[in-house]
DNA sequence: CTTAGAACGTTGCACAGACATCTAAACAGC
DNA sequence: GCTGTTTAGATGTCTGTGCAACGTTCTAAG
């Protein structure tokens, strides 16, 4: 505790960001299992079928998505093998640049995505949404607002 | 979008949460990696350590740390494991109890963790507190303790 | 045109974590 | 005491992820 004073931090700011972890990891913790049992579909596998749904044309390039879903370029490769053998997403070449690749959104994963879609909205409402009070929603967002939600350095 | 509607969530809600997933994945890489480079730490293995040091006689029995830690408890055997190889936690029997084990923080291992918690601090302080405007951490408490921090199930 | 360098995506490797299963020990109830 | 149930931890196995290295393609400098 000696070591807190040495750094100016505060009990209490330490314990916030301790807090944050656990709500975090809970949050998470149970829209996968939900996601899981309900769908079939890992929380990593929701997200990249949103931001592909929300992408124009239902498409991204690898990289840029792998930016979007906080994975590394590796890991997104991995993930996306397994979305296309399951038939949710395809690769597609991309025409002015024969390096980049496509991943697509199919018909069968958008059905998916809106299949899976209740459930994570549920999960969200009843483990975050639901407990905050009035108004505290636009607090947190503005607090989180001010913090680095950038890309994977 | 559509379905936003049926479940009764605004675009922004769902924003917050994304925004809080991404915040803390961010800080949590960030911490990770800093860690492991200026101490060879995980973060896993910080929080382990940190959970030891502050409960009494630096001993916590397994089952109740794998809580703390937001950990199974298949995963903490491994990383009490790890530890113990090298030599900053030790095992040790439970007098009143023959199944139960604690882990035990060595002296190596406190003195680690007085090591490595300044870089922990700092980051902490640089990715997170120093974002936040004055007076912001305490409502960022007040709402965080609204959220449910239980352990895992 | 040629060549050095950077960017995109994939792959080999090692490691961390979860789930289900297992053993040993404690605790019921009779 | 004996048996059935529960609890504490450890282990086998499988999945998922990151890092480093690689091949390929684009781009810029000479």
């Amino acid at each position: 505790m000696t070591l807190l004073r040495d750094e100016g931090l505060t009990i209490e700011e330490l314990t916030v960001w301790r807090m944050l972890q656990r709500a975090h990891v809970h949050i998470a913790r149970h829209l996968e299992s939900e996601l899981l049992v309900a769908h079939d579909l890992p929380l990593a596998s929701y997200d990249v079928l949103t931001q592909l749904a929300e992408a124009p044309a239902r498409r991204l390039r690898m990289n840029d998505l792998a930016g979007r879903v906080l994975l590394s370029r590796s890991g997104l490769t991995r993930l996306i093998d397994r979305l296309q053998r399951d038939g949710l997403v395809a690769r597609e070449a991309c025409a002015d640049d024969a390096r980049g690749l496509f991943a697509v959104l199919t018909d069968t994963g958008a059905a998916r995505l809106a299949e899976a879609t209740p459930t994570y909205l549920r999960g969200i409402r009843a483990k975050f949404l639901d407990l905050l009070g009035p108004g505290e929603i636009g607090l947190v967002r503005d607090m989180l607002a001010k913090l680095p939600i950038s890309a994977v350095h």
